[in-house]
DNA sequence: TTATAATATGAATACTTATTCATATATTAA
DNA sequence: TTAATATATGAATAAGTATTCATATTATAA
């Protein structure tokens, strides 16, 4: 592979190296976009777009274990998609901000236009 | 675990289960993200945020190898994420439609309000 | 029609991470 | 202060997948 002198693309590889994110950064997005990635994990994120809910009723809502359903919320939260509560000896989970509702509008969007 | 018995949380529920997606449905959501939210990938789609782009010069953009960037690529076109045509000797690579510039602005501004 | 450049791909390995199991913590009720 | 409920957590394993290496394919130029 030797040189390929589209002028565009030289301007296109220095502004993307200009507006390179650092390492964290790059991280700190991915980690939105890893987290949503996830079924297990967007099940729940869509259960909870209906609404603040106790992890019980997040189990009988998305299925699966109890201590599987709580690895995953722990994730969730660490990542800041959903934020807790604590209510008696409940525990209400529900979606951190408005920027999740719509990245997962966007991901459904994206899935409708591709699908074939 | 026996019953928490909050009437919008059974609502809640009751609609979850109601509007849930089909395992085929939440594959497809997933996938976009799951595509995302690898740095690997995620520097190639920024860096095609400027603009249509060769194989080299994505190389020259993001560094690493020949062959694992090709093999990212693949995946990043199989999930519709880029789109790529021929010409000459370049395959040349380019976002597949605005609803992936939307999806990462959105993951650029979660990242900042959860910066810490 | 051979050589070279540009890109893609299969197989193997190395990492990452989801899930499970057993157990711990925290809250309320008796 | 003991028992029961609700949730969380550590460690182990299993599953998935990124990366690498070697090689294949496709297009152009000599």
């Amino acid at each position: 592979m030797t040189i390929c002198e589209k002028k565009e693309h030289e301007q296109a590889v220095g502004s993307a190296k200009r507006e390179a994110l650092s390492e964290e950064q790059l991280g700190r997005v991915c980690n939105v976009f890893r987290v949503l990635g996830e079924p297990s994990r967007m099940k729940i994120v869509l259960a909870l777009t209906g609404g603040e809910m106790c992890v019980y009723h997040i189990l009988q809502a998305v299925g699966g274990t109890q201590s599987g359903v709580s690895h995953q919320l722990r994730v969730l939260k660490d990542n800041r998609i959903v934020r807790s509560r604590r209510e008696g000896q409940n525990i209400l989970y529900s979606l951190a901000d408005d920027h999740i509702v719509e990245i997962v509008a966007m991901g459904r969007a994206h899935m409708d236009c591709a699908e074939e």
